[in-house]
DNA sequence: ATTGCTAATGTTATATTATAACGAAACGCA
DNA sequence: TGCGTTTCGTTATAATATAACATTAGCAAT
């Protein structure tokens, strides 16, 4: 699914331009220019485009980045610099397929995976 | 390491008898009774028992689990019910093995894991 | 072209989560 | 006892997110 309207295109071009996440905040002031006036304008957009799996939201920064990878809405792997604040997506094919063979969930059906990983990334070493 | 204050075995302890996670506020109600006033006090007890690693914020509900298992603070991997809210705790040991075999990271030093995953628990089928 | 529907947008208000700042009290200890 | 440190109480405010409702735009059927 792309972005569906010209709002839609315009937060989800910026995200993909930024190397670290974004608040919906963040965002508001970027294009009170364009027309964006109140939270709800931006947390619409970007509901749509978490619902199309375009983007994530970086739960533990409460922050947006654009999708990098192949693959279903709502399951992310994403890796945070605690440094620079960088953060990068980590292919996921490979790992829900660990994942899914993990025999801990007992019964569990997984609808949605958020894994985030802080650390050092390997500039900042 | 255990609770170092009456405060915080208090909460601790509140925390170990919930099946679902419970916001900083859900506690501050739960004990203005016990002279809880402030969202500050609640806080700064959660942060300690962060520290301690007893307990873990999760953060795509920005609520809070007492630690079930044993491992390092700040690692830890939760499924939590998108219908009856139930938040369980999964052993990790197993899991952070193979999350530390996992390629993709590339020179990614990991400080910290969470690992979330949402879906239906086993009795709500 | 108008009507009627739906989705998108604008706007105001408010809820929820979290931290800053600072003074007072409690505690450890020389 | 006096000093420094940590904890605690309190007020204020910052940051994130949603509710509610009015308005406009897009578009298909008549």
């Amino acid at each position: 699914m792309k972005p569906q309207t010209p709002r839609q295109q315009l937060i989800y071009d910026y995200l993909r331009e930024q190397k670290t996440a974004q608040s919906a905040y963040d965002i508001l002031d970027e294009f009170r220019t364009h027309g964006f006036r109140a939270p709800s304008q931006v947390y619409r957009v970007l509901n749509k485009l978490l619902e199309f799996g375009l983007i994530h939201k970086v739960e533990s920064l409460n922050a947006y980045i654009a999708c990098d990878q192949e693959h279903d809405a709502g399951y992310s792997i994403i890796a945070i610099c605690n440094s620079c604040g960088i953060v990068k997506e980590i292919p996921t094919a490979n790992f829900i397929d660990q994942f899914k063979n993990f025999d801990d969930l007992d019964g569990f059906t997984t609808q949605n995976l958020a894994v985030e990983v802080k650390g050092r990334c390997s500039i900042c070493n």
